[in-house]
DNA sequence: ATCGTATATCGTAGATTAACGATGGAAGGA
DNA sequence: TCCTTCCATCGTTAATCTACGATATACGAT
């Protein structure tokens, strides 16, 4: 995968990066993480003590998946005094999805 | 991930089962298996070969990335004589599609 | 029957991921 | 100041992934 990934689908709006795409798909390919982004689309922002409730897994796995998470750009999270509050990321998760329409658009017949 | 993760997403229409989704999510996480299925969008069904002389990889590596892609229902292998002949399931990657907008929708403002 | 072609599968090495407990730092409260 | 809490990071182990070459299989042609 050297050259020949830089490459784009031509559709019928933007197009697709792959790598890009790839990698987002690559951060929710795991379904603690999609639960995460799943929590956070229903309850808005939370602070990761609550994901830690939320999920059987430890803390620090619990971290290792945001952090996963936010290098993907899916989710933000700000440090509010001894607490960190995460949130989505919409344009991301909205650009996500328009690449996964855009894949699925215009299969012939 | 043991009971937790059955759970669904509650949306406009259907639901997203989040280890479906994530294993789906899994199989384009790796941006062959994407440049793979982009490029039967684009002309509906080749030969196998036809995708080992587009990617830089060995014929192995290239059969491995199908049979990743096939157990994930993104795509189909038919048998002719002495080639495979791949396509395109439609119907998955609409659902994958959905899934993707089903987790975008709905966002608070 | 033998040969060549197209794929799949095997075996393997190295990289990455997923999980955990332990540790550390920063903030808040006593 | 000294705890305690919240979280990130480190170190580690086991598992999975990615890539390759080698081999096996199956078919078509000679």
């Amino acid at each position: 995968m050297e050259q020949k990934n830089r490459r784009m689908i031509a559709g019928k709006g933007k197009e697709i990066n792959m790598e890009t795409f790839a990698a987002m798909c690559k951060a929710l390919g795991h379904p603690a993480r999609v639960m995460i982004v799943a929590y956070l689309k229903k309850i808005d922002r939370c602070i990761c003590g609550d994901i830690v409730a939320l999920l059987p897994l430890a803390q620090s796995t619990v971290s290792q998946h945001l952090k996963c998470l936010k290098e993907a750009g899916f989710v933000k999270g700000e440090v509010e005094g001894l607490k960190t509050c995460y949130c989505l990321d919409k344009a991301i998760l909205a650009e996500f999805s328009r690449m996964a329409a855009e894949l699925n658009m215009s299969l012939p017949s």
